[in-house]
DNA sequence: TTGCTAACTTAACACTGTTAACCTTTAAAG
DNA sequence: CTTTAAAGGTTAACAGTGTTAAGTTAGCAA
């Protein structure tokens, strides 16, 4: 392996146990047994090197949605599996989705383009699923990128209030997640009387 | 005005100049005229500092909040109301909406207590709200309190995927905004024909 | 005048990302 | 077989961070 994966192997890890804001150059060094210098010749600073972490978890993320929305027997079904798989990955990998989803665009101004490409596959998964439930006339009909977007941000806003904790004691994270999918599709379904 | 309070005040014009991630204790206190050390006088740590912003930065948006709230002739347009309100206020103080709610649950372990409360308003107002709309038969029968928070996540989501630039360049955020509303509340409206 | 307290400062500690300059080891070219 | 060049690593330093211990100064009460 050489020293490049061996950076990126020990950076997730570190990431995954310590939190991605403890992240330093000088402790992964430490921990891969080497000077914080020599990450600089193997990435070309600390952004460099998460980005890379980004696209590996994002390409992660994409293979499962990709699967969700395979598994349902029509597009309605497919989409709750989306929902949930993508509200699962967040909370089962909160540093990876912190990383991915919640550090400000401003921490990361020059977000290569060619990474973009495979952000955007996973809105092109949902957003052919609502293709395919709008000619089902199951769904809307609406501009389905657009609405792939709304849908993800729904989702996004779930994990997102969960993981930042600022969901009320009070209320059952299970109960808050199913609600959410429920209205999130609800929201979304062809309405059978015209307004 | 006392130091305190000017300390405050600077903190808070520039978080809005610089952005957040740019405050600095040195900084302020060279802006303020004063010593770092000085600043830990009138508060425990930068933390400390980081809740007295963000406990007015929270007041301010809940003020908004219960405005739209009671702006309506029925629940339903001030449902609205507030999501528009919502929305706007955090791409309106971008600075200020990324301090209170994308900042890391992580970063902020000892919230006090106390500051829950004005926090909490917040959902309340929504809570509220989203009774009236069942009682008046206008929205779907679910527990109002878990309601207000899935309104609250999908509207955050809102926000949250526009300020972190998530959003492709080729949906317009005007479009995106009056989508993601039109289907939020489309997703509680009561069933005519139950399912 | 003494003594106390509040408000402030200086100096330092232990971190952070990053760079310039300086080795070594390895491999290819003449 | 020696020279050259590059790859991969190092040490030392810069400028910045939050934070604290210790020292200073001004104002006021006894």
């Amino acid at each position: 392996m050489s020293l490049r994966e061996t950076i990126l192997t020990e950076s997730r890890s570190m990431m995954i146990r310590e939190g991605f804001a403890n992240l330093s150059m000088r402790k992964i060094a430490t921990e891969v047994g080497v000077t914080a210098t020599s990450i600089y010749l193997h990435f070309k600073n600390k952004e460099d090197l998460l980005y890379a972490l980004m696209d590996e978890s994002i390409t992660d993320l994409n293979n499962n949605l990709q699967l969700a929305a395979e598994s349902g027997s029509d597009p309605l079904e497919s989409l709750e599996a989306v929902a949930r798989t993508y509200i699962e990955f967040g909370l089962a990998h909160p540093q990876e989705y912190e990383m991915v989803f919640l550090v400000r665009a401003e921490e990361l101004p020059r977000y290569p383009k060619d990474k973009f490409r495979e952000a955007r596959r996973g809105y092109e998964i949902l957003a052919s699923l609502i293709r395919d439930g709008i000619e089902a006339g199951l769904l809307d009909d609406d501009d389905p990128l657009t609405s792939a977007y709304t849908i993800w941000a729904q989702m996004h806003g779930v994990v997102s209030v969960i993981l930042n904790r600022r969901l009320d004691t009070r209320i059952k994270q299970k109960d808050f997640i199913n609600n959410s999918i429920e209205h999130i599709i609800q929201g979304f379904l062809a309405r059978r009387t015209p307004v």
